[in-house]
DNA sequence: ATTTACGTTTACGTTAACGTAAATTTAATG
DNA sequence: CATTAAATTTACGTTAACGTAAACGTAAAT
């Protein structure tokens, strides 16, 4: 079982330890300890990976953490998994919403890219005239 | 020119007046007075739009702020339309980005969701057996 | 052995994006 | 015109997500 220091982490995805040490103070990630010293395993690794995933579209920590367990549907009673499948379901109508807005933004900055270049093409149609 | 007062933005966008109050204080909007009340413009309407949707992706009101400023390209000089381009270009990068994050992740929930159901299946299975 | 480097805990500080409450003014309505 | 209802300013409060600093243990290198 590989395991990783907690400078190796925070080397490889570019943050410090301080936040490694929060995301374990709110449960997000459990390291087991050689002594005190922090060792994480690939498992830790991976839902690391999909907390920063999850900040990057913009999401609270509970909410990365809450999809992290929705990855996770282990042994979970019918009940559960029912409510599990709504929360998915919910979860995926908001990233498509996003998805929509995202398209929508990327739209309106290729045309003021391109307003931009029109209004230079203009410039310099008139200083080399 | 049809104008807006503070309460009809906060209902139809629902968000609090506190919050335009907040936008404006930030230099986002820039309503004018009719004495020492709020009058919104169809365009201080647009610019809350696209607020919204920044807000909606994960963008601090900086960014927002940043990207409803590439939106009106007037009367620049060269050299800041160059560097205009050049952020315009910068954030579609990371828009592309966040993109490519949030196709991942409705991926993982489509995986989540079916082994969800495949349990439930499995459940069922063994009730009716 | 001691400096250097990295780890730990504890705890207070910081910033963004508003919430909330108080005191006042203005606008609308019976 | 009086009274509600909505608007305004001022100012302190709140939460998330860390930053930063102090005080300490441990282990490797000089």
């Amino acid at each position: 079982m590989t395991t990783y220091t907690i400078r190796e982490l925070a080397d490889e995805f570019d943050i410090t330890t301080r936040t490694l040490r929060f995301y374990e103070e709110k449960g997000l990630l459990k390291p087991s300890r050689n002594n005190t010293t922090r060792a994480y395993s690939s498992s830790d690794r991976t839902r690391l990976r999909l907390i920063l995933r999850g900040k990057r579209l913009g999401l609270t920590l509970e909410e990365s953490s809450a999809i992290v367990l929705m990855y996770e549907p282990n042994s979970r009673n019918t009940g559960q998994l029912q409510t599990l499948i709504a929360k998915i379901r919910d979860k995926r109508e908001q990233l498509l919403q996003q998805q929509n807005d995202l398209e929508l933004m990327l739209l309106d900055l290729r045309d003021a890219e391109q307003r931009c270049l029109e209004t230079l093409g203009a410039a310099n149609a008139i200083s080399t005239s």
